[in-house]
DNA sequence: TCATCTTTGATTGACGTACATCATTCCTGC
DNA sequence: GCAGGAATGATGTACGTCAATCAAAGATGA
């Protein structure tokens, strides 16, 4: 009736509970013939470890590090809250959870960080970094010392992570393309983007998809070059204020970085906040408040405490070398309007 | 270092283990001074009980019940898939699913198999139905016998539910709002609504969401009464059919409820798939066809695995009497574009 | 002061698995 | 046919909690 046992296996295999337990957890010594015996009535019976039993009986527990960088932004910020919120849960589980920080731009820095961790310290690791080859070997090194690496929010694509978590940013940019294009149904006008960075791919993904879907469709809306506003709301302030002062025909502002208050403030300042449409990435507090004045009219923003909790599932069954169910994991590219932001 | 254990808590105490237990698991015989003392060095150490040693222990299982309408439409049929989908994922943590489908539009049919639930046969139920004098009983008789419930996708009200697991279908009304008058930005004319029917509290709530925004914002348009087509495809072919005959400044068609299919293919039969905007309700394999197709301009939807996911976590936790986390099972409404579709 | 009831302590055996130890059996090559 | 290694069995302890038992101590009332 309930679930089958170790004692169940054995009998229906007709050993005993040591070669069992051998087979079970890959330990030597035991023939092929037997292995293939035990691994039958596994199957027959339908037996699956308890792993809850297991893990008692093991003193095990799931130490999972979190690499990213230190709260400097509302995004980072809220990063790190949704840590800081499944921990209680997590430690019910057995999961507990340790957050590294190295400053945000050091690749050897993070590098260090994921050193640090590679041999004991964790059982797995989820990093948000932007790609460099010292954190790409970084990772390669923790994976060959039998740490789970798990990509988050930024992919890290030919490292050995085991996973990406987060969102297809080329997708992004095009949903923020299509809602752009849409938004400014027959308007002629320019379009103002802004990135943080240039050399962050995650940026220069989401222009591209951007640009795609405009090019395509919406043949009304010139796009102009992306400023490079450093996620610096100041920067972006006066990079706002100069294209404002260009451009007399300015119908949007696409800000896919970060520095989106530093926009805000611009565009009041312009008094443009309601006549042009923006779209920015990222559901901050000052994003919020945007939406909900109108100055801001839609956001594109990943679940962020549903990407933590997704990250921490994923390393937790890469370590009981269990499948990952995908569809799952899945994270959505969220639209947000003011009516729906909850 | 690690967690404190039942046996720190006694020596904290200053008592055996026997009453730590007693206290633990309010069982009685423990004067009311002894209790707190245990009580203060719980506190003290933090000690938080080891839930998988303990289920172990008393072979705790969860049984959970899901009570939905069978899988007549594409959606109730992606709500049966997220539960088959999660099934062997949540066995591993000790809790078993059970599905009953009782006829949809039956109240005493829903009653009944959730009568049939009440006495020990589930720890707690996960009920989608519509408001009903019989099911509001049920559920309060189910949950004095012990059960916990919660409500999913569609509220229940004035029951003695623990918890509703879905969005606020006014908001999502409001959301579809927002997107049909942006979309049709300097267009004037007449917005279909097609029902699946008004006695639907969803229902109602989405098209007073709609007509909020749409009555504030946009005079542009003009929203005709809402058309009841009892979410089949055909009976919704004809109505759509009818409007278009009947208005020749049909701008927008917005369907909240089922029958999607229904309406698309009048929108395609009549030529004008690309040419009116088009707003729905959950994203079901023909939502996403249509989405692609370019049909269908926009989906308002709701992650139903997360609905299942969060269900099954805020029993557990009413089943452990622990606290539930608000925000991390909080639903999104969810606007789902061609790009963002995954 | 004794009987009785309440409260507390001490102990034990589950639950399903992990892991170590030691004894035994089996196979292999020589 | 025998040594020596490989394969297997038997057994015990542990993990943290639950649940039950019995004994001991304390409190209460007549």
């Amino acid at each position: 009736m309930s679930r089958p046992t170790v004692h169940d296996v054995a009998r229906e295999a007709g050993v005993s509970l040591a070669t069992v337990d051998r087979v079970l957890n890959d330990r030597p010594g035991v023939r092929a013939a037997t292995v293939s015996k035990v691994k039958d009535a596994v199957r027959a019976l339908g037996y699956s470890r308890d792993v809850a039993a297991a893990n008692l009986a093991r003193q095990r527990s799931y130490r999972f590090a979190f690499v990213l960088p230190e709260a400097t932004s509302s995004f980072l910020r809220s990063v790190h809250a949704a840590i800081e919120d499944v921990r209680p849960t997590s430690l019910i589980d057995r999961v507990s959870l340790e957050v590294r920080s190295p400053p945000a731009f050091d690749p050897h820095a993070i590098a260090r960080s994921i050193a640090a961790l590679q041999d004991g310290a964790v059982d797995g690791i989820a990093v948000m970094s932007a790609e460099s080859p010292q954190v790409r070997d970084a990772l390669k090194r923790a994976s060959e010392h039998g740490v789970e690496t798990v990509a988050v929010i930024s992919d890290l694509p030919s490292t050995d992570r085991r996973y990406f978590v987060g969102i297809d940013n080329i997708a992004a940019g095009r949903t923020a393309g299509r809602l752009m294009g849409r938004f400014l149904n027959r308007i002629d006008g320019r379009v103002v983007a802004i990135a943080g960075s240039m050399m962050a791919r995650d940026h220069l993904e989401r222009r591209l998809g951007f640009d795609q879907v405009i090019g395509r469709d919406f043949s009304n809306l010139e796009t102009l070059p992306s400023l490079e506003g450093h996620d610096d709301p100041d920067e972006v302030y006066t990079l706002v204020g100069n294209a404002f002062r260009n451009f007399n025909d300015i119908a949007g502002v696409y800000c896919f970085g970060g520095g989106v208050t530093g926009m805000l403030r611009a565009l009041d300042d312009l008094g443009v906040g309601d006549k042009v449409v923006v779209i920015a990435h990222e559901l901050t507090p000052a994003a919020r408040d945007a939406l909900a004045a109108g100055t801001l009219d839609a956001v594109i923003t990943q679940d962020v405490s549903h990407i933590v909790r997704s990250a921490i599932r994923i390393l937790r069954a890469s370590c009981d070398d269990r499948d990952i169910i995908e569809s799952q994991e899945r994270i959505r590219i969220e639209i947000i309007l003011k009516e729906n932001m909850i």
